[in-house]
DNA sequence: ACACTGCCCTGCGAGC
DNA sequence: TGCTCGCAGGGCAGTG
């Protein structure tokens, strides 16, 4: 699923690949629901012989700059892929959505889940959901000093914000898990129970395990791929979101449990991440 | 403000 | 081997 890491791993790959390139036409499957806004017809006039300027990310969502000053979002959500490749290459059954180039290549939006989207934003509204999402938990100027506040003004449980894209932007399900085990933090403590030293720990923990995770390409546990198609190698490296309840705690030994929070799976060592008693 | 449900969708693994 | 069934999950709408 890609996440903070994975996203930036696209946009990077693509932004040494794609950027510079002008769209000479788009091409759609049969699945035009993967536009999200706005209609197929107007999205593919406004970005029809448009040149793509630049890469960028924002939380999940990786947003394709225009010469036009329109920006297209696109978020992967579970199983969404954009990557470049030669007009040859053979398109797969969930392929959605081709952005023929100029010089002939091709990047192209496949998705077996369909869940994730393409938006076309005008400045307006590029700038709108970038208002709309939480701080970027690797930008220098977010300090542990702000995190404690926002945690120390929220009840709900310090999982379910990490989850919330308007509180935080890019952290998902595995990197929440394993930031938490890092940190040693119980993923139900309520925000406004963590100390200032335990918010520091944990926006430490987030960052370490985010820009590791980046540097070794993102987590392919399956359909994961950067824009050039290559998986990431992080899946190597998980500590505890891919382990079963019961799995001994690769740090204690003690059985790992699970619980769900907002409606995700969520493994924790009861040891190493105890529950204060109060 | 927050919790909870259901929806979207397909592939996969468990169980029979 | 082949079938059914439940689960996985990011975001969002709707309800309480």
């Amino acid at each position: 699923m890609p996440e903070l890491p994975e996203v930036e791993n696209v946009r990077r790959s693509l932004s040494a690949a794609v950027a510079g390139a002008t769209i000479a036409a788009v091409r759609l499957g049969a699945f035009t629901g993967c536009i999200a806004a706005p209609a197929p017809d107007e999205f593919v006039a406004r970005v029809t012989g448009r040149k793509i300027t630049g890469f960028g990310r924002r939380g999940k969502y990786l947003l394709v700059a225009l010469d036009s000053g329109d920006t297209i979002a696109v978020h992967l959500r579970m199983t969404g892929e954009l990557t470049v490749t030669s007009p040859e290459a053979p398109t797969g059954k969930h392929h959605h959505l081709t952005f023929v180039l100029d010089d002939g290549r091709e990047l192209r939006f496949s998705d077996t889940r369909k869940f994730g989207r393409l938006t076309l934003l005008t400045r307006d509204e590029a700038a709108e959901l970038d208002r709309s999402l939480g701080p970027e938990p690797l930008d220098d100027r977010f300090t542990a000093e702000r995190f404690a506040a926002m945690l120390a003004a929220r009840s709900r449980t310090v999982k379910a914000l990490l989850l919330d894209q308007t509180f935080l932007a890019g952290v998902g399900n595995i990197y929440a898990d394993e930031a938490l085990f890092a940190a040693g933090i119980h993923p139900l403590r309520p925000a406004n129970s963590l100390t200032l030293s335990e918010a520091a720990r944990l926006l430490d923990a987030i960052r370490v395990t985010l820009a590791a995770a980046i540097d070794r390409g993102g987590t392919t546990l399956r359909d994961y791929r950067d824009g050039l198609g290559r998986p990431g190698n992080n899946q190597h490296y998980l500590h505890i979101y891919h382990l079963a309840e019961g799995d001994p705690c690769p740090r204690c030994g003690e059985p790992i449990a699970r619980v769900v929070v907002a409606q995700r799976g969520t493994r924790f060592c009861p040891r190493c991440q105890p529950l204060p008693t109060l």
